[in-house]
DNA sequence: TAAAAATACTCCATAGGTATTTTAT
DNA sequence: ATAAAATACCTATGGAGTATTTTTA
């Protein structure tokens, strides 16, 4: 038959993530039949099939497995081609896609998005908050053009690129201000609450205090961190926070800040990018801009 | 307007390579209206030009060369997709496009052509001789599987498995059978005839004798190891061969075939293909049956 | 029997062909 | 003036939709 078209593709592509041909028509915005067709298509012209058919379920065939991987690479690189095709003049135009950890956001954010028209005008940024293991997982598979996090994710085929350092200090309710800070061994001796599992900072927070990692502790888990802080605020505990959210989130509750005895934790925040983005270039700007956000907000929090 | 497609980027890459819309056409087996409607709708929906048209010449733009760089990657992964499909069932089917360097060709194809069905029936080989630095252009563009080479080629994305080592020998004048095995310094003393410039062949003998690289000498290159031997037949002077070549080409003409005193100069051969080629394992197999081949002949060119 | 995929058929968008015009040297 | 690309216009292929049938747990 003819050859193989990047639609059907797209199609393949569709079906062997959701398993299922009228969601994956959907999510295609065709019908049913038109993808069962393209699907079938594909099938005869390479001669063998991608999918087992059940009236349960679709599966990939061991061979459909080892195709989608191709496939995958091929479909990323040539969204990558339009990409490319917006920064060929000179200025990157469209939509990006940026992700970001939540206990990043709704810090930098606002100041970012001031700062950014200064100089991308135009620029329309598509923003999704999340954390960071799925960040990555969107990059990979096309869904962002970048994502800013907390560094080192060393995933290969990523670029880093690391902005600002920023320390975590700790919050203890109001009524605690007047005691010296602790050292960070004295911590375990305290309620520390945390974020909940997978967040990034709760593992930083937990590896700084030599506390194992392990699966959550009852009621010392928050879904954010202004919940944290009004826990902290409640008496409940104390906990941590990156500097950044102090103007935030420091006059939300009754709570202090505070360093602490010894060195100072600190984390390291950066841009990640797929290495065979074209966008690399612009980018590298952006991610200037974010630096400079985080250094704006960092000197307001400390003077 | 509408997405990329794959057709539309098969022909950007085929006027991207002749730079003619007239025979780019024809390459693709269309008209150059067709063509030529197929690469404007590309540079519309991608809303920059990729080529700059003259009326003696079209050439690439500089994001067209960028363009193009991507686009050659994509069509090699979607090529080697339906390279996928073939192994599918198991057994290896279809077309193999196989080079092989002069130098090997003649000597080695028959015996591998004759074992090949043994294990391989039904499998289309189609081959390719010439140099090394073609084929392994031909293999970064997809128009070959794999080749048969002298090792080492290290091309960055190309794997090589080596097969077999031959040693080469001199071939003298059979007037000259009686005189004493010469030492590697003492060749630089005779005439030594090579092939011309550009087969790898010609840079091992040189490199063993401890000869400058350099163009041309008048009147001691060849263009095959044939007319070689027939000029040392002729009294012109002495050459090297490989061992394979020995029993074809030393019954040819008036010749006599000796080792050198000391070290005897190889080269080892081997197949190379494309790190990413599905065909790998089926590849490797076919490499055994070279490799079989290969120690045929040797054994049957010394015993 | 029920959910889901495959078929049947119709329609329209679009890729391609031929003939012709425009363009740039 | 000429080679070559673009345009015009027509045809035919094929992708998509709706309606329907088939499949199998």
């Amino acid at each position: 038959m003819d050859n193989i078209t990047l639609r059907q593709l797209r199609y393949f592509d569709a079906l062997a993530r959701v398993g299922h041909f009228g969601r994956a028509a959907d999510s295609c915005a065709i019908s049913q039949p038109a993808l069962s067709v393209q699907i079938k298509e594909l099938e005869t012209s390479l001669g063998t099939p991608l999918f087992e058919r059940g009236p349960r379920h679709v599966r990939l065939t061991g061979f459909g497995e080892a195709f989608a991987q191709r496939v995958k690479g091929i479909l990323r690189a040539v969204d990558e081609l339009s990409d490319m095709a917006r920064t060929a003049e000179g200025r990157l135009t469209g939509r990006l896609r940026l992700g970001v950890i939540p206990t990043i956001a709704p810090y930098l954010l606002p100041t970012f998005l001031r700062l950014l028209p200064e100089t991308h005008a135009g620029l329309d940024i598509s923003l999704r908050e999340t954390m960071t293991a799925r960040l990555i997982g969107e990059l990979n598979d096309g869904q962002l053009d970048a994502a800013i996090v907390a560094l080192p994710v060393s995933e290969p085929g990523l670029t880093e690129v690391a902005l600002f350092e920023e320390n975590m200090v700790l919050l203890r309710p109001a009524s605690e201000a007047d005691r010296p800070a602790p050292s960070p061994a004295e911590l375990t001796g305290l309620r520390l609450l945390l974020l909940e599992e997978g967040h990034c900072f709760r593992d930083q927070a937990l590896s700084f205090c030599n506390l194992p990692g392990g699966p959550a502790r009852d009621g010392l888990d928050g879904t954010s961190l202004s919940t944290l802080v009004q826990m902290v605020g409640a008496g409940m505990g104390v906990t941590l926070i990156p500097e950044m959210a102090l103007p935030v989130e420091g006059r939300s509750a009754p709570v202090s800040a505070t360093g602490f005895a010894g060195g100072q934790p600190s984390r390291r925040v950066g841009m990640i990018w797929r290495d065979s983005t074209p966008l690399a270039e612009h980018l590298m700007q952006i991610a200037s801009v974010v630096e400079q956000a985080g250094r704006d907000i960092l000197r307001s929090a400390r003077g």
